[in-house]
DNA sequence: TCTATTACGCAACAGCGTTGCTGTATTCTC
DNA sequence: GAGAATACAGCAACGCTGTTGCGTAATAGA
């Protein structure tokens, strides 16, 4: 625990995070209800406006008539005013994709790695990438945030270490944060694809996305944690390794070693060309899940998953329905990921974003990013 | 989302409940040591020590000479400054303990509960049990916090409602919060059985505890989790329901309309009279909650397997050696509770010191339990 | 006795949200 | 059309937080 202490800057940066966190929600606000959200009095509100405005986060966007008196101002996001990069580092690939304040993907694309590359090869992969996805867009100079990084782990948000990127060499024990802070000039964030991938969703879903998982089946499958408004990563950055859940415990043996995990029933039920039958299996794990932390969201995402979603979906549906008790009022929602392909790459970037424009725990306030960009005259 | 905006009084809030849990260490603190823990400047710690010292919570305890210069004035705690009581609701008896502000457990007594108890019944309990505790400890008098309740779900946390006492009739819905509150005339908290005692785990225990679930064996299967410093509930106050997950798909059907969950293998493997095989079945399912959320701490309790705590250890040691891949530096710690039976009702009591003396968490900041104990003139 | 050293705390300050009140733009009423 | 009513916006003073600068107290060693 480094520097826990709060002072008036973690002030400011909360109440900033939260008044951003209403304007993300992309209809036009005013000063009253920002008020009657948060719980800060209105001319409380005005100076955080004032400071947002001054930083070009928020904009007036118009007036709002409603009877006698006089009009209200309104304001609203400004998306392009703020941009991240995120990649998602898969064994064969590389996803990078160029994210607005709002967590829409402006820009993506998918580029070769070679078989076994290694960490040179992957910064000058990722250096290509952020030069070609700023290339057409100048209003993205000088505004990039950062850019986050998702990947397969074990590895180390805090340090941001890789400890052993699985099923490939030449990844023990690397420290790729430093590495690519120094190549790119950016700061970077690095942390799990899941974990990346389920804070794209909350980053775009707000507030009311408070206790979630996000179920990924592609070459594997895992959980990312949103708990608590926050990510959970769990203490060794290692949550989230769903797939390796014991279901049957005379079961098969896993490539892990431990008979019966999720992922190797799974895949077999794959393998035998019975997707209901996966779908099952996904959905069981599913419902522990939901025993175990009580999550109000399922989103479920991953190319494997996607290409059958109606069985995925149905199947978890119907398990919740059947299988957890008092279904009435233990109501999970279950959907889809809205990104597609892009989630975990852009879940890297919203990580950035969040950083710096999200509500901050008061543990996490690091030493700030210095972006300290003016609203220009015109 | 109630109010969740900061203020200076959560600022000063905030910074006590971390000087407050480095006293709770137990060993004399220095100015220094906390400025050099928290990030604040000495000036500031001697700020927070002064109210600290006014309400009576920390104390000067003596002075340390090492060397040239003014001695260092040495502070600690004063563990009688403020109690809790807490009490445990199990379907036949009620426990009900006394804890002071450090978390040790002053008092602790066990009454009958009729058989099928109402809320009625357990109001007056209640009521008989704290003026039993506080009879013969005039100290407590005008120094007791609050009350703080541990049962069965399912139930509302936030708004104190018991929404189906498992096994329990006449109890459904139930405001009981509410309606202790009234009756007791103290602010009372309503918490699962599990969340409760990991709660006492962790103000025992400090900041070090941070990621951790408390697996409990007592006429059922269940675990308190504690998550990035924090009891975690879960989205409907449902988290922890450990042994309704499935470890073996085809297996026997459970109770809770499952088949094959952990708590009806654990359950037919004592009834066998194997325990180590109930042992392997209970490590089975703390793998897979290592794998899911990845925690550093394993703390057993419960009678049920308190008696056979060797056996319990030992089979959950073995399983994160053999079955967590890179056990190396996914480090997890396994202990036994350090309150044994009591530990319920005093994590119930701790639940009411760590709203009122704990650090907070900005969302958490409700309406401030109103207690002006000033220090008395000698 | 003097000096270096270390800890403590008063006083002034910067910056957060709050409070009180004035200014301003609009609709409503006559 | 003029004045009243209404509602929002924002300036100025304020209370309280932690911070900074610097003087004071208490000790060991020369």
């Amino acid at each position: 625990m480094r520097n826990p202490a709060a002072g008036l800057g973690f002030l400011r940066d909360y109440n900033e995070g939260l008044v951003v966190a209403i304007a993300r929600d992309s209809v036009p606000f005013d000063r009253a209800s920002v008020a009657a959200a948060t719980g800060l009095t209105p001319q409380a509100v005005s100076k955080v406006l004032a400071r947002l405005i001054k930083q070009g986060l928020i904009a007036p966007s118009g007036l709002r008539r409603q009877g006698a008196g006089k009009p209200t101002t309104l304001y609203e996001l400004v998306p392009t005013s703020r941009f991240a990069v995120g990649v998602h580092v898969a064994r064969r690939t590389l996803r990078t994709v160029l994210t607005d304040l709002r967590g829409d993907v402006v820009t993506s694309a998918v580029t070769p790695l070679p078989p076994d590359f290694t960490p040179q090869d992957l910064l000058r992969a990722m250096a290509d990438g952020v030069v070609h996805l700023t290339r057409d867009r100048p209003d993205t100079s000088g505004r990039i945030t950062g850019v986050g990084i998702g990947m397969v782990g074990p590895l180390d948000h805090a340090l941001g270490i890789v400890r052993d990127a699985h099923r490939l060499r030449h990844w023990h024990d690397v420290p790729l944060r430093e590495r690519a802070e120094e190549v790119l000039g950016l700061p970077v964030h690095l942390d799990k694809d899941v974990t990346a991938g389920v804070t794209a969703e909350a980053w775009r879903r707000g507030p009311a996305f408070d206790d979630a998982a996000l179920i990924m089946v592609e070459s594997g499958v895992g959980a990312g944690l949103w708990l608590d408004g926050r990510a959970h990563r769990g203490a060794h950055t290692n949550a989230g390794e769903f797939g390796h859940t014991v279901l049957q415990l005379d079961g098969p043996r896993c490539a892990c070693g431990r008979h019966g995990c999720l992922e190797v029933l799974h895949d077999r039920a794959v393998a035998d060309g019975d997707i209901p039958r996966a779908a099952r299996i996904l959905a069981a794990g599913v419902v522990n899940l939901i025993q175990t932390i009580d999550i109000g969201h399922v989103v479920l995402a991953g190319a494997d998953l996607l290409r059958h979603h109606r069985s995925y979906r149905a199947a978890v549906a119907d398990a919740i329905e059947a299988e957890v008790p008092r279904a009435d009022w233990l109501t999970v929602e279950v959907t889809l990921s809205s990104l597609g392909a892009d989630i975990i790459a852009a879940g890297a970037a919203m990580q950035i974003l969040d950083a710096s424009y999200g509500v901050p725990s008061p543990a996490s306030v690091g030493p700030a990013i210095p972006m300290q960009i003016e609203q220009q005259a015109r």
